[in-house]
DNA sequence: TTCAAATATTTAAATGTTTCAATATATACA
DNA sequence: TGTATATATTGAAACATTTAAATATTTGAA
């Protein structure tokens, strides 16, 4: 089960409206997102959402495919289900 | 459905230590959880539990219910289920 | 090797969060 | 009614987050 600093992390790494666009552009992008694709999603510049996808990243919620000189991240489903897996056990 | 702000305001209510404790309290006290046990648990001034738990009541994960002079929780299982069914759609 | 493209880091400004001390409000009880 | 108890609000300090500008790093291609 995941401890409480990582519920902590996770959760605050999906309390902003940008890295919450981010994990939904999965839905329409399949399994693979590359980061070329998320400055076209959001309006911030580049180094904002690197700092975004950084964030996803440090709490596990993404994982980083390096591609030559480009970055591609999937979803990292085993953490988001540990995550909600860990948010059920709070209704006893 | 949750619109992305719902979620937002849910995450970042999750994202800290000392809300995911009075969460997780819920699992030894039943279902409801009086604000002087919060005093009890936490070891923080009564403002500042006071102002944790208004964001656990604004992000509606805890609905208040005044008994005379105390102030009794119980915890929201509809919202619970509501957020960690947004984030089920995360995994498409 | 040199240049261009993709991504990351650093710095600083603006804003938001957490916490406590002091104070206010509401309500039960003597 | 007056007093004590429970909770909320205000104000300020400390700290963290978000963002953009400038710059650095990495890597592919000419």
């Amino acid at each position: 089960m995941m401890d409480n600093k990582k519920i902590e992390k996770i959760s605050r790494a999906l309390s902003d409206a940008s890295r919450i666009a981010i994990l939904q552009q999965f839905k329409k992008k399949k399994d693979c997102l590359y980061c070329a694709e998320v400055n076209d999603l959001l309006d911030l510049t580049q180094p904002s959402i690197s700092h975004h996808l950084k964030q996803l990243v440090d709490a596990e919620l993404l994982l980083p495919q390096k591609e030559g000189r480009n970055l591609k991240y999937v979803l990292n489903h085993q953490v988001l289900d540990e995550y909600i897996s860990s948010l059920n056990t709070l209704k006893d």
